[in-house]
DNA sequence: TTTCGTCCTGCAAGCGCTTACATCACGCTA
DNA sequence: TAGCGTGATGTAAGCGCTTGCAGGACGAAA
């Protein structure tokens, strides 16, 4: 009945490893070491195995080995989105950095769905993921105690609080945003517009939004001094959101934006408006991507060392994987890149 | 000698089906029928076991059962680089539509580099990608021959030309630029600047240049109307080679470029150096990505549907996938979009 | 009561690979 | 010549899961 293994459901010409010890005269376990420690064997043997192997396009099955070796060499990533070139800067940089080590990359996107993304580590966990990237704190403390109770490792990006837990490699959005804004303060602006995205389930806006209250309240001045327009990252939205903030009884005289995109977008709008930045308005960004260079006027932004991070996260994960020492979290610097898009408030 | 099982490498805590099974106090077949087939166990058992299975944390290992399955629910896809967004965009609606059919996606990065593809190319199906997603056509035939050998459907995107055996999901990049060209044509220019990537084991700016060509020689323009500046895709690398290019004896009207991050830093370049555009020289770039509406003036470019590639070439691999039809190629239609960038030779 | 279906459940044989241990051949030394 | 160490190879027991087949329980029909 060997004739069953061969019909059942079996995709047609995978050579096994037995199949290459067959066409090659040797053992299986010879043709493992061969692949795996060729030093073991001897020279004559492991050219007839490569020949083996060749001719028969053999490739080991992934799956096998790693029921084997109970290891699977692969790392996943769950990041809201790859629209955002921050995260697709991130990943690549993180996914250069696993490959270095022989390391493979599972992605998954969530678009900012608990859900989604709960299902997702489960899915990458049962996938053999030996550690896991993930974005941002916000999430049910269920899925962190899961990958604790499975021993991955795992670490949050893109954001950092030394009083959670978690290990993170990220930056304090909080802090950043407060810096930007006092500088904004500072230069006379009492009346603030913020466009940021959904705050609930996203902690990196949330904690940016937080630092512009932080400057306002310290300052004594109302909340209501701040208008807040919440939406979806993407230039269109950037643009509706000046406009909706705009059209405020008594408008800001500044619109900090949640991310460099939405700024572009503001950007955008306030020209067509007929308003000249940053006389009339000033608008910032957060980020630094390549866009805040390329607007008119130049983005005034937070520069966040995206690829850094990435590499970081890599570096971690994998020793994290390697030995299960106590995981340490590390905090990235920010900084202010200031240009052209904000000065003191205009005419006024 | 059980102890030995506990003790050896095994991480720690990982409950496996078994473990799930004496604790519910059934067969493993039972509690694998539990999540693979609920509906042949009875309510009150699959209650046990789902008890069972939430006490434990338990996840499926999912090696074994690509092993006693044979099949990985896992495709993988090979990018030159997620920082160019074209990518990061196109790969964001592979993997949601992925998602949406429960498939993982595995993603490697090859920085152009045909060695590093290749390798990834093993990497990907000896981790049991069911199907895989590459980049353009340049690659060694061996490539196709070894997925071809191990019955791996596979995908080229971002490029199609009929006449080659790869199915492909993707547009003509010569024709496209062909259009563009001749465009540029029709409003009078005669001598053209081209900034590009780099063209050998890049068929896609092979292509975009060959269409520029083709315009040329059909307008009986001799070869040096066109003056080539290779680099990498960059934004400062498109402000150095707008520089280059303009320093030649007899410059050029206007300067197409291989993408829109090499068109912005054109743009930007020629604005620092006092030039207007595109009154002084016109500019052109290629993709339509979001920057294109940012730059001032907007950039004339390109349309190409990257997402919709994405999105159809996840389709394509998961019908390959299933049943091993004859693949056939798809074309994707690009359109010009003339925005401010582009006109008649200026004020000569 | 016997005899069948019908459901559920268990048994056990793999899936392809790694690796501890056994084996064997060979060349030395005593 | 016996004994031993060494290095190359083979043997076979898993790794955790799925699934064809067999068995058992139970109710209905004869």
């Amino acid at each position: 009945m060997t004739r069953k293994r061969d019909t059942h459901r079996r995709r047609a010409g995978n050579a096994t490893l037995s199949d290459v010890a067959a066409a090659a005269g040797v053992s299986t376990a010879t043709v493992s070491r061969c692949l795996n420690a060729p030093q073991l064997v001897q020279q004559a043997t492991r050219a007839r195995v490569e020949d083996a192997v060749n001719r028969l396009s053999y490739a080991p099955n992934f799956g096998a080995r790693a029921l084997a070796v109970r290891q699977t060499d692969t790392v996943g990533a769950i990041v809201p989105t790859l629209d955002n070139a921050i995260f697709a800067r991130g990943l690549q940089s993180f996914q250069e950095e696993l490959g270095k080590a022989g390391v493979t990359l599972l992605v998954a996107s969530s678009l900012y769905k608990a859900d989604l993304e709960n299902a997702q580590v489960r899915t990458l966990v049962a996938r053999g993921a030996d550690a896991l990237l993930l974005i941002g704190y916000d999430r049910e403390p269920a899925v962190h105690e899961f990958l604790n109770r499975r021993n991955v490792p795992h670490l949050v990006a893109w954001a950092h609080d030394p009083d959670r837990a978690v290990p993170s490699v990220g930056f304090d959005n909080r802090a950043a945003m407060r810096g930007l804004a006092a500088r904004v303060l500072a230069l006379g602006h009492r009346r603030f517009g913020l466009i940021t995205a959904q705050r609930i389930g996203n902690d990196r806006a949330r904690g940016r939004w937080l630092g512009v209250l932080d400057v306002l309240r310290e300052a004594g001045l109302d909340d209501s001094a701040l208008t807040i327009h919440e939406t979806t990252y993407s230039y269109e939205n950037g643009r509706a959101g000046l406009r909706k903030i705009l059209s405020a009884a008594d408008p800001p005289t500044v619109v900090m934006c949640g991310n460099d995109v939405l700024a572009a977008g503001a950007l955008q709008e306030a020209r067509e408006m007929g308003l000249s930045v940053p006389r009339d308005l000033s608008i910032t960004g957060f980020d630094d991507i390549e866009i805040a260079k390329i607007t008119h006027p130049r983005l005034t932004t937070v520069r966040v060392p995206h690829r850094e991070m990435g590499r970081r996260a890599a570096r971690m994960l994998l020793s994290l994987r390697a030995e299960p020492e106590e995981p340490c979290s590390y905090r990235l610097d920010t900084s202010i890149r200031m240009r052209d898009s904000l000065s003191a408030p205009g005419a006024s």
